[in-house]
RNA sequence: GCCCAGAUGGCGGAAUUGGUAGACGCGCUGGUCUCAAACACCAGUGCCCUCACAGGCAUGCCGGUUCGACUCCGGCUCUGGGUACCA
């Protein structure tokens, strides 16, 4: 009859196993709930407290759809690709299955000590060709289509080709988008088409493709040894080792998520996901507004000299005084005169060596060179110097641009440098000084530029379009600064690209030899002539005579699918049953860290529009809600050893030393007070060690920083799963504060929630007595209950996790207090409890004699007539008059209050027997008596 | 630099639409139990003054709106996150 959380943990985990008590299914005339967790890589490290956070949270709101009648689907696997195993492979010649495998063992054995009701029959592990098989497969989808602008969305390449046989290409101006590349690729009529050998079709489809093979600079990381996506390179380096990056031009596989760019930012506006993170992916896509406008060439005669811009600020086109060009810009060579040739040469090859990290690192240096040539602007068509510059991006707009020095920051800073005019268009602000800084706002009346003379800036830059475009000038363009993910990987554990090469010409594999299963090698590193792992695969040859593409898939391309998997993880067939899909649509809720904003996260909405366009699924977008959870930082704990000695010296006295920090194991701590004989056998060198102790006990000193085996602060959820149970470790995880705050870990508040569960457990049973009845109870009883109801339904609905435990702790000591152990109080109350604290409540459920799983048990319903108040009214101030707040649910008339206010024995009290000269009642909730 | 979020006791945090600020938990103090300790239980605990009552001050800083502001408005300071020559 007492409360064993292990016997009772143990004992449900295995009823819920063998009964399958989460099984989702798929068809039911249930109303769906889709609630799922980002799945985790699984590390050799394990779980560490922080990471189950999102996993609870998750389970919470589960399991209180399914009392609320809902069929929950709440899924979990694995997203098991990745590099750490790839890297332990190189170091031990472990295979990486074997590392993977048993990684995720591991990660089984410490979620299922957590009590989670997860539908582990759908579990899905992308490193599992029944899985990535259907990667490939989308892929190869991927691979087979292209993005028709006419009718904004994706279609199979055949229409394309229909489309050349009919039209040829005729450019943009025929609004055939192509992408990044679109400069590389020529005209031609549909004869010429019709005439192109096969080798020449490929290489013009797969400019149009959407998942294609494209020369492009991509991020080259020499020490990892492959080639990263943007959102993989941080500062620089790359995320992950944190290994220096470089630009490098390569051929690779790409996706050619910039044709989505547009959609993916207006589906923002349709989800309902965090502001900040919806800002991110806005940030991220880049959309501008603005022009191209066209700069002839000095002499007017040679079109392929001319230089094209890219600007959002048109209405400065005036204040113009050069142009810059990108180093890399293909026209810099063609307009260079002889006369600066040399020097312009120098320069470029400066700009080239210099790595991204270095250009990045000093911003603020100003370099760049004039290429002697001019050429003429549009309107006034004088003579426009065009110079080269390190701070014109190659891979954005037009690689080139007009500068404004007198409005522009970086134009302004470029010019000082240089010793280039400004030019002021715009009218400036009261005591501004131009030589100091540019005039960047996009505000103010416009001056010395002709037609747009004495306009607002936001006019004119319309007027100056139309102008633009009527004089055939340029265009109104929009620009993303979005770019195409690189999708090929030098690496071994991912999913080899489905692709090979007959007479260069890359082909898909057909979708019934699906999955092309990764084959063994002797090693997994590149080959000696830097080729990827792959090319070591003795043999490995489609027919045994093609070569296979060599690079594999990067991460993200398994997570940008799986949630759909889930829904039919099973199936053979397709990548899952479109009635299975109908049924489950979209995830209701997600679940997971901000870390994936710009990558997971936009590659999975970026797919899921893809699979809509081809009509596979019915959603446009993979998740309703998000939430990110916030990081659960680690404490570490530091000792301080008196410089040239071995004594350790406690807190407070250190500053009569010159002392070291010394990070020490966070399990030595009670509080701040350190276990002196377990430190004495934690390290070696402690063991002679002497102590400068104060009142006896040594301190040691905090820091709050992520939880890392380096700091010895990572608390590990087994232990407290064992020592104190699973619904205490769940109970605290929620309420340690909000589940989108970023909080720090401290074990020794979990103390709290344990003596709640065990006060709990009290009501029920106590000293070996079974103490519930069936007795009717009582108004306060009631009351405690039914202010409960309330508070934990409206705080679930609205994701305050953390409030709810606090109602739970003040009905049982509100229960407590009034020795209530009746039957009609206490069984809503577990029901209740079941989706934070779900083992004891199963254990008491049963105890009620209940014959199946609380699970199954409907959510209490609310009673509001228990809640009312006995007094509706309190006062809130004395100030010369008295005030009342007034309970309006009651929805009574003035005269009532009135009444009820004058009676009240606190307005007695302030009368003190005076007379009252008047009442007022304010129509929202305030009664104010003047005496 | 730009964008976003935030700032409440010794600590984590409550306060749902502008209405008794500090719920709940940790920690701390005292008590009961115990030979003793741990556990458990009970009580107290924002700060200042006071034996106590009473009073004064309190939600990063300055100002405004309001009968009333942690909450709304304007201006600052600091912290965390994202992004970085994107024309």
């Amino acid at each position: 009859m007492e409360y064993h959380h292990r016997d009772i943990e143990k004992k449900w985990q295995a009823y819920w196993a063998k009964n399958k008590t989460f099984k989702a299914e798929d068809d039911s005339t249930k109303p769906k709930y889709y609630v799922l967790d980002m799945f985790p890589y699984p590390s050799g490290a394990g779980l560490h407290v922080g990471h189950p956070l999102g996993y609870i949270a998750s389970d919470v709101v589960s399991r209180y759809k399914r009392h609320r009648g809902f069929n929950v689907l709440h899924p979990m696997g694995y997203d098991s690709f990745g590099l750490p195993a790839e890297q332990y492979a190189i170091q031990t010649g472990q295979h990486p299955k074997l590392t993977t495998e048993q990684n995720i063992k591991r990660y089984r054995e410490q979620l299922d000590k957590i009590g989670f009701s997860f539908d582990w029959d759908r579990e899905v592990q992308t490193s599992d060709p029944n899985y990535y098989k259907w990667t490939q497969w989308i892929f190869i989808q991927l691979f087979n289509s292209w993005y028709n602008p006419r009718v904004n969305k994706a279609e199979k390449i055949e229409t394309l080709v229909a489309v050349f046989e009919k039209e040829g290409f005729k450019g943009n101006e025929h609004d055939i988008l192509t992408g990044d590349i679109e400069k590389e690729l020529a005209l031609f009529t549909a004869a010429e088409w019709k005439n192109f050998d096969e080798k020449k079709r490929s290489e013009v489809l797969m400019h149009f493709r959407l998942a294609y093979l494209g020369e492009a600079y991509v991020n080259w990381c020499p020490a990892l040894g492959t080639v990263l996506a943007n959102d993989e390179v941080k500062d620089g380096v790359s995320e992950r080792g944190g290994h220096p990056v470089e630009r490098k031009l390569m051929k690779q596989w790409s996706m050619r998520i910039t044709a989505y760019a547009q959609r993916l930012l207006d589906g923002l506006d349709t989800i309902d996901w965090s502001e900040s993170l919806k800002e991110a992916q806005r940030n991220w896509i880049g959309r501008s507004q603005g022009c191209s406008i066209r700069f002839k060439s000095l002499d007017g005669k040679s079109p392929e000299h001319d230089i094209e811009v890219f600007t959002t600020r048109p209405d400065t086109l005036f204040g113009v005084s050069y142009l810059t060009l990108a180093p890399e810009h293909e026209l810099v060579d063609m307009i260079t005169p002889p006369t600066h040739r040399d020097e312009v040469n120098a320069y470029v090859t400066y700009a080239k060596n210099r790595s991204e990290r270095e250009r990045m690192a000093d911003v603020k240096k100003v370099t760049g060179v004039f290429t002697g040539a001019y050429a003429i602007h549009p309107f006034t068509n004088e003579k426009i110097p065009v110079w080269i510059g390190d701070y014109v991006l190659a891979g954005y707009g037009t690689g080139a641009v007009m500068a404004v020095p007198a409005h522009d920051e970086r134009d302004h800073a470029f010019a000082k440098h240089f010793g280039l005019p400004l030019k002021q268009v715009i009218e400036l602000p009261k005591g501004w000084d131009l030589q100091k800084a540019s005039y960047d706002e996009k505000k103010g009346k416009v001056i010395n530029s002709d037609f747009m003379n004495g306009m607002e800036v936001v006019d004119a830059i319309k007027e100056c379009i139309q102008r633009i475009e009527n004089h055939k000038f340029g265009k109104g363009q929009i620009n993303f600064r979005l770019r195409d993910a690189v999708f090929g990987r030098q690496r071994y554990w991912g999913e080899p690209i489905p692709i090979y090469y007959k007479d260069g010409i890359p082909h898909a594999i057909p979708e019934n030899e699906l999955p092309l299963t990764l084959p063994e090698v002797d090693k997994y590193l590149p080959t000696p002539d830097g080729e990827p792992p792959l090319a070591r695969a003795e043999g490995w040859k489609y027919k045994g005579q093609y070569e296979y593409e060599l690079t594999t898939m990067p991460g993200w391309a398994g997570s940008s699918w799986y949630f759909l998997r889930y829904m039919d993880p099973h199936n053979t067939k397709e990548f899952a049953d479109k009635k299975h899909m109908d049924y489950w649509q979209n995830v209701d809720l997600y679940i997971g860290g901000s870390e994936h904003a710009t990558g997971h996260l936009l590659y999975v909405r970026f797919w899921t529009k893809f699979l809509k366009d081809m009509g596979l699924i019915r959603v446009d977008e993979p998740a309703k809600k998000l939430i990110n959870q916030g990081m659960i930082g680690g404490v570490s704990k530091i000792v301080h050893r008196v410089n040239g000695t071995n004594k350790i010296v406690s807190r407070n006295l250190k500053d009569n030393f010159e002392t070291t920090a010394i990070h020490v194991d966070i399990g030595l701590a009670d509080g701040d007070s350190i276990d002196i004989e377990g430190l004495k056998k934690w390290r070696d060198d402690f063991h002679n060690a002497e102590f400068i102790l104060e009142d006896g006990q040594l301190f040691a000193s905090s820091e709050i920083g992520k939880m890392s085996k380096r700091w010895y602060n990572v608390v590990n959820p087994d232990d407290l799963c064992e020592k104190f149970g699973a619904d205490s470790f769940r109970l605290y995880e929620m309420f340690l504060g909000p589940l989108t705050e970023s909080k720090p870990w401290d074990t020794k508040g979990i103390e709290g929630v344990s003596r709640f569960l065990k006060k709990l457990w009290r009501l029920f049973a106590n000293e070996g007595k079974w103490l519930v009845n069936d007795e009717e109870p009582s108004k306060p009883e009631y009351k405690a209950l039914h202010k409960c109801i309330k508070r934990v339904t409206e705080d679930i609905e609205r994701y305050s996790f953390n409030t709810v435990v606090s109602t739970f702790m003040i009905c049982v000591n509100e229960l407590s207090d009034l020795k209530c152990s009746k039957r009609k109080i206490l069984e809503p109350l577990i029901i209740m409890l079941s989706p934070y604290a779900p083992h004891i409540a199963e254990e008491l459920w049963e105890k009620l004699g209940h014959q199946h799983s609380i699970e199954t048990a409907g959510w209490p319903e609310l009673e509001e007539s228990h809640l009312v108040e006995d007094s509706f009214a309190y006062p809130i101030s004395f100030n010369g008059k008295m005030r009342f707040n007034i309970d309006m649910s009651l929805s009574l008339n003035a005269q009532e209050i009135e009444k009820i206010v004058l009676s009240h024995a606190d307005t007695q009290k302030f009368l003190e027997g005076k007379p009252v000269k008047k009442v007022i009642v304010v129509p929202r909730k305030i009664v104010n008596i003047v005496v």
